[in-house]
DNA sequence: TAGCTGACTCCAT
DNA sequence: AATGGAGCCAGCT
């Protein structure tokens, strides 16, 4: 069985020409890597900067499947997402849950028990921020 | 094809 | 702040 391969440029190849990606998952990652260091943003944020209103659960499945080497060469931070009540959607204790907790206090965003403190460190973009990094 | 499921949201308690 | 229900939508079985 071969690993599900894409070139840097998002070009399938070789033996994995049918498995693809699915190309609504990498406008969601491209979408994340758009949140700054030290920021969170929300499913359903996410959803409508990706043109993708009504889909914060897309986003969710999306973020299940980034590519462990990241995508377009840069990583996807996915630990910068989490729900609209600004706290982490895992159970509380489980090991994604910690990760996640343990990643965002490392870049100073306070996590009290599940929560975050949007009012502090939800991203809110302007437009020029949007056009700079988005390319779609 | 038909359900089922969920890293969601909104709204009422 | 916590909890529960209904709505939602696409991927998976």
């Amino acid at each position: 069985m071969v690993a599900s391969v894409v070139s840097a440029d998002g070009v399938r190849t070789g033996a994995d020409v049918n498995l693809s990606v699915n190309p609504l998952y990498a406008r969601i990652w491209q979408t994340v890597q758009t949140i700054p260091y030290g920021k969170v943003a929300c499913y359903g944020q996410i959803a409508d900067l990706a043109g993708l209103p009504g889909r914060a659960r897309m986003v969710g499945k999306a973020l299940g499947k980034v590519p462990e080497g990241g995508w377009k060469g840069r990583s996807v931070p996915w630990f910068r997402v989490i729900n609209s009540q600004g706290k982490i959607s895992f159970a509380v204790s489980s090991e994604y849950f910690e990760r996640q907790r343990g990643c965002l206090q490392e870049e100073g965003v306070m996590v009290i028990g599940c929560r975050v403190k949007l009012k502090d460190f939800q991203w809110l973009p302007d437009l020029g921020e949007l056009l700079f990094g988005l390319e779609f």
